[in-house]
DNA sequence: TCGTGCCTTTACCAAATGGTAAAAAACGAA
DNA sequence: TTCGTTTTTTACCATTTGGTAAAGGCACGA
């Protein structure tokens, strides 16, 4: 039943598989499952072609250990929601936690946004199993905000996809803005304070009129 | 010099050139370019792979007489945005327009989306020449309409991309979606509500300060 | 130091893929 | 109908790609 008897990685199996997810991050998230070849991951990765086969049992075992390790760092700051918070400190701590990621991690942001785009194929599963339960306990928490009269009234699942649009848009989409914002830097900037504001206007309290 | 001597096209031509660019579309738009085949394109299209040929010179030819097709298409709703109608109005109207779009042309959305986040390797000299003009334009159009104080201050080209990315999120994301919301229709309907609301609350001048 | 088992390489392979050559078929003006 | 042109099919081809077999190298405990 159990996949793999799993001793006890070696030092050189640890290595080698973080070389190899490192570089199948880089390369997938660029190309695509489809368009991503072994050759290049295995380039990326400094070894050869079957020793990465050695490693993990095919190219698609690789994509898929990839989108599960990424996924659950990928959630934590939804998860980091605090009920006990104030609603919209929280909120505002998740909106900069994300755009944070955007800026930092743009690889693994396009990597889901490559798998959702084209279907979800190979993280189906995984959504249902993973985010829909996070999202349906999130979505609960803003009603029950939202009902104490801390939070304008809102339709939370909207709320989240608008954050999750805006946010992640800066890395999806890094080479459009690129294209059409001169400065690079100041463009982060202007994004971040932009982001900023238009959440603090959505979420100001017009009076807690309940 | 010219690239062909295009005397008429014939009809067959024009049916077949057609049938190439919808095949064309539902297969990049879903697989990427690297991961869409002739194969699967022209069993799309209901001909064989040397007759695609025989109309478009290789697999690339058909992408970028796909992409720049539907260039002007996509960007009509904000070349449309008129300096001479009401701001709040002609913003209202854009936006509509890009959710009527995400709904009914999600294969066109996910093309480009595809594309922007591969790095615009096919796109990009388009998006200078064709999109980088226009946006600055409308970019100078909002700052106009802000200086005249009849729009709260905001930075334009950060609101477009907020409307981007909300808007296309449904299209591009909506795998994600449909795992999300249980209803599709009823999805769509809060969808169209909650973005009409965000940006009217947004762009609510605060009492016309200037 | 000497195996024993983990790791890596070399040499392949079958299928898929973008593309071609050239013959056959269909079309259309005269 | 007939002849030249356009369109389509059949039969290929070279390259790429995911994957395998098996031998060689290497590390490390007894």
């Amino acid at each position: 039943m159990a996949g793999k008897p799993a001793k006890k990685p070696s030092r050189i199996q640890i290595r080698n598989r973080r070389r190899i997810m490192d570089a199948a991050l880089e390369v997938f998230s660029q190309h695509g499952y489809r368009g991503a070849t072994l050759d290049q991951i295995a380039d990326a990765a400094g070894m050869s072609k079957p020793n990465l086969i050695y490693y993990f049992d095919g190219k698609e075992a690789i994509h898929v250990a990839l989108l599960n390790a990424l996924m659950e760092e990928w959630l934590a700051p939804l998860a980091a929601l605090d009920e006990s918070g104030e609603p919209l400190d929280e909120i505002l701590t998740y909106v900069r936690r994300k755009m944070d990621m955007s800026r930092r991690y743009p690889r693994e942001s396009r990597l889901f946004a490559n798998e959702i785009i084209q279907g979800a194929p190979r993280i189906g599963p995984h959504l249902q199993s993973g985010l829909k339960p996070l999202f349906d306990e999130k979505c609960q928490l803003i009603r029950r905000w939202i009902e104490e009269g801390r939070l304008p009234p809102t339709d939370p699942q909207q709320l989240i996809f608008t954050i999750w649009a805006i946010t992640q848009h800066y890395a999806d989409f890094e080479a459009q803005v690129r294209v059409l914002v001169a400065d690079e830097e100041a463009g982060w900037d202007a994004a971040n304070a932009h982001v900023e504001s238009v959440f603090r206007t959505l979420l100001a309290s017009p009076g807690t009129l309940g």
